[in-house]
DNA sequence: CAGTGGTCTAGACCACATG
DNA sequence: ATGTGGTCTAGACCACTGT
């Protein structure tokens, strides 16, 4: 089907422009439509968007505003640019992950993706700091699961993660992959495109030092993150503890 | 004097172009003429630039050249864009300090500038760790300054800061305001736009708990931070150590 | 070579702020 | 009314990638 032209879809025209409330440059408009349709899986990850001056004919708007809208996509890494190849949808392959949203480095430098191993799967209740994070109904079910990861020998993080069962159907019953967050899109159309962590130091409480082979009270770095699909919901709730005794997290501001 | 038009001056010409090495896209020269003339005070910040059909002609290059070059400047944050005002240089008023650097919120969420009390200044010889964090000769004479800092009465963070005595020359001297990153710019000419930090979980030393009113071993959040000025070189190195019992670092990524 | 994204221009018009 | 930044267009040409 014909989508149509972005300006006589959503602008009617220019005079009645002022009297909509909720107007939108055109560009954004443009990028709006984009992001619906990779939410849509009209192209899924590792596919190329039509080129340049098709999507321009396409919405019906010109060469300059199309590149507008891409270069606002490919700023926030929901496409990738090629010269001469083309604009890809971003994947999450672990390179991607790594470069992202694991900011969890070595001191030396050293930037590797840990192991997982996972310790249980359960179904619970939210509970009302769930319910605060997700925005899920209170009793709401929920899938939790907790691991620990590794960078070669070293065990360095416990992890218990938090994700709305009505999101993730059956993911409990799954084999889950060191790399979560591929699995959401490959398998339950959950694509995570933005974070919040909260950052806190706290003492390690006597399961968890036993889970990571420290003392009770060692100093671990609690990272709260709740992670935003594409459409922006929250789509999962994970409170990572890091041993940081030869690792950082790297935050770089500007 | 004039400044002469970009073009002529970085790029003789078309033929020319693809000889040069160090090629750079015509508004990239746009901006880092722009960057000089902020670093070197031609326009001090709370200044308002020439407007963009001014800057074009100034410059030989087009409105849409000057346009991208200032979009990279406001995405920086090294320039403000007020539509039917103009374009501002970037200040380090206490707002956007807090805004941009200063991560520590509240788990409540309120997000105050915290005092400052100074307990110590001296100048000292750089050691190997400030060698490698600011690039400085081994040995460069060094101004290091401790000082707590809290939120209301609530003791949060034990500061230690060194700087280049090269480049803030007398700061010893000085009395020392809560903003430090405002006196840097506008007794130095330093201005701060860019850090990267590295964050830990310690626990606190008897002599840092000491300054914080808490036991000996608290876990404590240890942000080690190095500041870089508009021209690119290291100006600042600081270690944080906060009490993050009813607060958190706020990272958001994208 | 053809096709892609990247750069640059010139000009029109809109929205906002100030006098 | 004037001047500012913000949007949009149409078209030219460049640089890179694959066939």
């Amino acid at each position: 089907m014909a989508s149509g032209s972005v300006r006589t879809a959503v602008r009617p025209d220019k005079a009645a422009a002022e009297e909509v409330p909720g107007f939108r440059p055109l560009y954004r408009q443009v990028y709006e439509v984009l992001v619906r349709r990779i939410a849509e899986g009209v192209w899924k990850p590792g596919d190329a968007l039509p080129s340049e001056p098709e999507i321009a004919a396409d919405l019906g708007v010109s060469h300059g505003t199309v590149r507008k809208a891409l270069d606002e996509l490919a700023a926030e890494n929901l496409v990738l640019r090629r010269q001469g190849r083309g604009t890809y949808v971003a994947s999450h392959d672990d390179a991607r992950i790594l470069f992202q949203f694991f900011k969890i480095v070595a001191d030396t430098g050293e930037h590797r993706f840990p192991e997982s191993r996972i310790l249980s799967v359960d179904i619970v209740d939210a509970d009302s700091d769930a319910v605060q994070r997700l925005a899920v109904r209170a009793g709401a079910r929920m899938v939790r699961l907790d691991r620990v990861r590794s960078v070669g020998e070293k065990l360095c993080i416990f992890e218990r993660i938090l994700l709305p069962k009505v999101m993730f159907p059956g993911i409990e019953k799954r084999a889950l992959p060191n790399n979560l967050y591929e699995l959401y899109r490959s398998v339950f159309g959950v694509t995570i495109v933005r974070t919040t962590e909260k950052l806190k130091a706290v003492g390690a409480t006597r399961s968890v030092a036993k889970h990571l082979d420290v003392a009770a009270g060692t100093p671990l770095l609690q990272v709260d993150r709740v992670a935003f699909g594409i459409d922006g919901k929250a789509a999962e709730w994970r409170v990572s503890l890091c041993l940081t005794d030869t690792t950082h997290y790297l935050s770089d501001l500007r």
